[in-house]
DNA sequence: GAGCATCGGGG
DNA sequence: GTGTACGATGCTC
């Protein structure tokens, strides 16, 4: 007998019935523990009479009978009621599948439990975290260590310095046209360790960090060699399900190279999902396509509306991708000077590498939190991390889960709707004094607050909700006092993460802000997870109980507010900006004070932040009522905070969005709509007078389908066309970049590829660019278009 | 405005 | 098959 610590990686099974599982010793070797302690089994909801009829059940199917191996009548609880159940072992997971056949679907449960979640969760095993397995040895090479036996938990603690390895490839070829992946070979791989950078390619250069091959059949060998000697804990990259390993793939079998990438020198597996979609596996070695955690499970807190590398590294690590045009990218290989797509390329595996590092923490949390796979939780849904997290925590409160719904269910539920948040519409107006408070986690809080959940919903007693609207129909439910699981489970979460804001408060630690992120992430997902037609505790009531409480406890602070003679601005879901006019500091935190003292339950109510400055603009086309989720705020440090405006968005021209946040920026940090005022007239004499450089004119719209399909002509139509014409391989999903010329009739007509473009349409550019971005801001001050077009300067003008 | 189809990321 | 995306956006009718 053997006893080895270990970190657990990655999970499999295998046709026995045992449960693979990779990892790493505490002395850095390779380890796999085979382990068969898990017997698999599903519960059958019925008081024990049928037992053993269950117990006899056989299936011949194809040759093969299923049977089952055991049952057990056991005590367990099932949306918080007392049962009995009938617990059914099966030989092997799969035959679950067959014998469930034999029983009627609605008394069954926990028969699409994943063996592997089923095994974590009997184990209490969490993915990552510092184990013991104990048995026989069945090899020890230099390769590694097998052992055959059990596995325990011994702490909490994750693998320190973990080896990530990042790669990024670049293939030859034009990018328009369809998809030629049989032809166009890849040309160059770029990796990034720790302290270490390479660059494989099948051209000569001289740069210290590249290494040149014979062909690609040598490149794709000299990846798989890379691979395997650096040793890699994690493998990551961007957008490496999606294109990288599918294509290297597609190369491989074309050129005859065994992508022996395994730790059991098994094949990279690329899975299609029925969407189209790809995921990359690699036995042993998680590998983490960053771009499908980020734009999934991180996105919702990101301020960006495209989750391309560039953006992504720019807002969270504050780094760009090197500036090389792709569409180049045969004519520089054709040439052979190569160094700038070398370095193109060695970068974009240091962001992947960086933004793993970064987000590693993250992914290491929640997989431990919610008991699944790192590989899994960077693919996964909200809807999965909230399904694992009560599977998991349905074992400490002897709760049996119930099953997925069936298609036919939901198919139903989609089409059900509820009332959602409540959204007051501003009075436009620029604002000074503002203070903006913020219910603290208002959802999760709700439900814990208010007992929340399918099972404590009772259709006469206990706590009654304000008027709740589903599919139109108004009514009250009540809600049963008694904690149940998914409350329960709520608070845990908040309480734990109460505690770990007060240690990040003495100390910043990445590890323990990963934790903090995990359990207010599981935390947020739930009020979600109940509303969502997928979900094992789908209940529209909840969901719209949930949000009707919401409503009903932003509106009386609104109230109290009115009513103690603040002027309540705008409010959104959880939060309610005020102006506080004459009202000091003080008085806005004592108001805050007495709400939080009425407030039942773990509701509280919380200060976001002082603002000086605020500007909330008018809805399209009317004057008098304020447009929603657009506004702009500065706070005493000359923060700004700038929500729902063009300047973010791609699709205006670069004059427009600059103009746009400059007049914002004059407007919170120098008070003065005039200078503002001023600006645009600048910008807009500038234009008048054909000095503003055509870069800043450039829009950009994408081709949303072949282009013999549209029969509005748009200008992005007109000008694909045009490029066509020009030889340029255009098909859907390209980027068009066009430049809005002079001259009379339809603007598609006059629309033309940046580079041809002599000069502007100045008209175009002022009526329909900038004017529009800023007219319902200065519309504040009752300023309109003509004094955005007059020549004279503003009295108190400084330009 | 419903209903349907496609896209996203990458090169 | 161990279970499978999904939410947003834009086009057509």
């Amino acid at each position: 007998m053997a006893k080895k610590e270990f970190y657990p990686m990655d999970f499999d099974y295998d046709n026995e019935g045992n449960i693979l599982i990779y990892g790493k010793t505490t002395s850095n070797e390779k380890i796999l523990i085979i382990d068969d302690s898990v017997k698999p089994y599903f519960y059958v909801l019925e008081n024990g009479n049928k037992a053993k009829e269950i117990e006899n059940i056989r299936i011949k199917e194809e040759n093969k009978i299923y049977r089952v191996s055991k049952t057990e009548i056991v005590n367990k609880r099932y949306y918080d009621k007392e049962i009995k159940a009938v617990k059914v072992y099966v030989d092997h997971h799969r035959d679950i599948n067959h014998i469930r056949k034999k029983l009627r679907d609605s008394d069954l449960a926990e028969t699409d439990i994943r063996y592997i979640k089923r095994y974590l969760t009997e184990k209490r095993i969490d993915p990552l975290v510092l184990s013991e397995a104990e048995g026989e040895i069945i090899e020890d090479t230099d390769e590694g260590i097998s052992i055959q036996g059990e596995v325990k938990q011994k702490s909490s603690e994750f693998l320190k310095n973990p080896r990530i390895l990042a790669f990024d490839i670049e293939v030859y070829g034009d990018f328009s046209g369809h998809q030629k992946h049989k032809q166009d070979p890849i040309i160059m791989i770029s990796f990034k360790g720790e302290e270490f950078n390479k660059v494989i390619t099948w051209k000569k250069i001289n740069a210290p960090y590249v290494e040149t091959v014979k062909n690609e059949k040598e490149l794709l060998e000299k990846f798989v060699e890379v691979i395997q000697k650096y040793n890699p804990d994690y493998i990551t990259g961007y957008f490496t399900d999606g294109f990288d390993f599918p294509y290297i793939k597609l190369r491989a079998d074309e050129l005859d190279v065994k992508m022996d990438l395994g730790i059991d020198k098994s094949l990279l597996i690329i899975k299609k999902e029925k969407t189209g979609f790809t995921s990359a596996k690699i036995k042993g070695i998680p590998h983490l396509d960053m771009y499908r955690f980020v734009s999934r499970i991180m996105g919702g807190g990101l301020r960006i509306d495209t989750f391309n590398l560039n953006t992504v590294a720019r807002e969270i690590l504050g780094e760009k991708k090197l500036d090389f045009d792709l569409g180049d990218i045969s004519e520089v290989w054709d040439s052979g000077d190569i160094k700038e797509l070398a370095e193109y390329n060695l970068r974009d595996s240091d962001l992947a590498y960086k933004l793993c590092r970064e987000l590693l923490p993250n992914l290491n949390e929640l997989s431990k939190l919610v008991g699944m796979p790192i590989y899994d939780v960077c693919r996964a849904t909200y809807g999965s991390l909230v399904e694992n997290y009560l599977i998991k925590k349905a074992k400490d409160y002897n709760e049996i889960i119930p099953n997925r719904p069936k298609y036919d269910a939901i198919t139903e539920r989609r089409n059900e709707t509820y009332e959602g948040a409540f959204v007051m519409e501003p009075k436009p107006g620029f604002y000074d004094k503002i203070v903006v408070y913020d219910f603290k986690s208002i959802y999760p809080s709700i439900i814990v607050t208010k007992n929340i959940s399918p099972s404590s919903l009772n259709s006469s007693k206990g706590n009654k909700t304000p008027e709740v609207e589903i599919k139109g129909k108004k009514r009250h439910y009540y809600f049963d006092t008694k904690e149940t699981f998914i409350p329960k489970v709520v608070k845990e979460l908040i309480l734990k993460r109460n505690d770990i804001k007060k240690q990040l408060k003495e100390k910043k630690d990445s590890a323990l802000s990963g934790r903090s992120y995990a359990l207010k992430t599981v935390a947020n997902a739930i009020y979600g997870y109940l509303g969502f037609f997928g979900s094992r505790y789908h209940s529209m009531e909840c969901a719209a109980s949930i949000t009707a409480w919401a409503r009903y406890y932003i509106q009386d602070v609104i109230k109290k507010a009115q009513k103690e003679k603040f002027e309540v601005i705008y409010s959104d879901t959880d939060s309610i900006a005020i102006f506080m006019n004459k009202k000091t500091k003080k008085e806005s935190l004592d108001f805050l004070e007495k709400v939080n003292k009425n407030l039942p339950g773990i509701m509280e109510l919380e200060l976001e932040n002082f603002y000086d400055y605020g500007l909330f603009v008018s809805k399209k086309g009317e004057e008098s009522s304020g447009a929603k989720k657009k506004y702009a705020l500065i706070d005493s440090k000359g923060e700004i905070k700038i929500i729902g405006f063009e300047t973010v968005r791609g699709d205006w021209s670069l004059i427009a969005r600059e103009t746009q946040k400059k007049v914002i920026e004059i407007i919170l940090k120098e008070n003065s709509f005039e200078k503002a005022l001023n600006y645009a007239r600048k910008v807009i004499k500038e234009l008048n007078e054909g000095r503003v450089d055509m870069k800043k004119l450039i829009i950009r719209n994408q081709l949303k389908m072949d282009l013999e399909k549209y029969k509005q002509i748009g200008p992005h139509v007109a000008v694909a066309k045009q490029m066509r014409e020009r030889g340029v391989n255009i098909r859907e999903g390209s980027m068009i970049n066009y430049i809005v010329c002079s001259g009379k009739g339809l603007i598609r007509d006059r629309s033309k590829i940046p580079k041809e473009a002599r000069d502007y349409d100045k008209d175009y550019y002022i009526n329909n660019q900038v004017i529009p971005c800023v007219e319902k801001i200065f519309e504040i001050k009752r300023y309109t278009k003509q004094d955005l077009l007059s020549k004279e300067q503003s009295k108190l003008g400084d330009f």
